[in-house]
DNA sequence: GACATAAGACCGACTGGTTGGTCTGTCTTA
DNA sequence: TAAGACAGACCAACCAGTCGGTCTTATGTC
């Protein structure tokens, strides 16, 4: 027998992904879940409660990697690369707990908004960090407005959510390499200017300005 | 005296736009838009029938620019300019509408969630024939997989409901304008490439290579 | 211009159903 | 035997939607 508590938070999440957090009500909630209103307020102190261990499970696993990847690499360049990467993979771990997410984050109370907020501004923080890194170093164009420029790549990645599916045309590595490869067209200077700190960059950048 | 149906659409949309669509009860639309439930009820046949209205609103407009976009343009790369130009410009325009839009979409009952489903499916296959015409007629990459490119331009335009605030930083146009240079980014070839049928692309971008 | 009339605009008390959450109590297990 | 796990009847609050009624206004008639 598995414990009840991770069998409500599958059953949830399934529920949730499918007619959103309002559109479930707990005693939906624990008929599928073959349990009781006490059994579910046992575990949890509310319905918004189980709402935010659905984001924090993900939101703690994509600041953990990132961080990661803040301190492994050096190169701002490399840094953004495994963010990307990781970033991405958790739309294949993660999907409906980040699907819930984005439909469901505004309605939850305090302090919960206050505790979401936070790690995810401390994730947004992180990638533009290393993009102003970037930036004066010389690896990345330096025109390019920080806050413009790091909504984008959150905006494309975080959208994810909304047309991966696991049995898709593409794995989540195929989307990886190509919204990293997108992603570094778009940061990278001309050719002349990769060349940073003696460091040739072995990546491929197409575009000179006329 | 201003018409009450406008004034419940206003009411209504700041209410959805702070608490969500069922943070807000009838009662308080009603009541902040001081009319009542008969004189709701007279412009509205139901709640969801309000939220449709409001989703029709900036997908008509949106849709009506794309498509205008792709006749007035022959390039690829004007039209690609154009379209997420008047893109992102929906968002100045309608930006309540859509944040009520994206986190409420999912509830809307038949047939209200089938419209709007079609009229999006539109637009993203307008998009899509687009950046497929660039790659077939080589203004743009021909590597990059359709589906993936064309959701992380989808993506990266879509999430600015997230951040934009029309007191911010930057404009609209800004924003615009640095869109669309990150795209092309990404989306042209070499500079080797890009001269086609000799027609050799002028193309603006906004920020200027050292 | 005065009046009759009808149609649409608007009102608000009311209802039937649902919801999140509580509380008392039982069962299991260490 | 005590403490945590779970059960389910119960409740107060709330909600979308209804319905009989009133008010406003445009129009046709004399």
């Amino acid at each position: 027998m598995r414990d009840l508590k991770e069998d409500i938070m599958e059953t949830s999440l399934d529920l949730f992904d499918r007619y959103g957090f309002h559109g479930v009500s707990v005693n939906q909630i624990v008929e599928a879940s073959n349990t009781s209103k006490g059994g579910f307020y046992h575990h949890f102190q509310s319905k918004d409660e189980l709402l935010f261990v659905i984001h924090d499970t993900f939101i703690t696993y994509v600041l953990k990697e990132a961080q990661a990847a803040n301190v492994v690499h050096s190169s701002p360049v490399e840094k953004i690369q495994a963010i990307i990467r990781s970033f991405v993979h958790v739309f294949d771990l993660y999907k409906p707990h980040i699907s819930v997410f984005y439909q469901e984050s505004m309605y939850l109370k305090s302090p919960y908004n206050q505790q979401i907020k936070e790690k995810r501004d401390v994730f947004k923080d992180l990638v533009f960090s290393v993009i102003e890194e970037g930036q004066r170093s010389g690896h990345f164009r330096k025109e390019l407005p920080l806050e413009i420029t790091g909504m984008a790549i959150l905006g494309m990645v975080n959208w994810i959510y909304k047309w991966y599916k696991q049995d898709g045309t593409y794995t989540i590595d195929q989307i990886a390499d190509v919204f990293t490869d997108l992603v570094l067209h778009f940061l990278l200077p001309v050719r002349e200017d990769v060349e940073v700190k003696g460091e040739m960059l072995h990546v491929p950048f197409f575009y000179e300005c006329k």
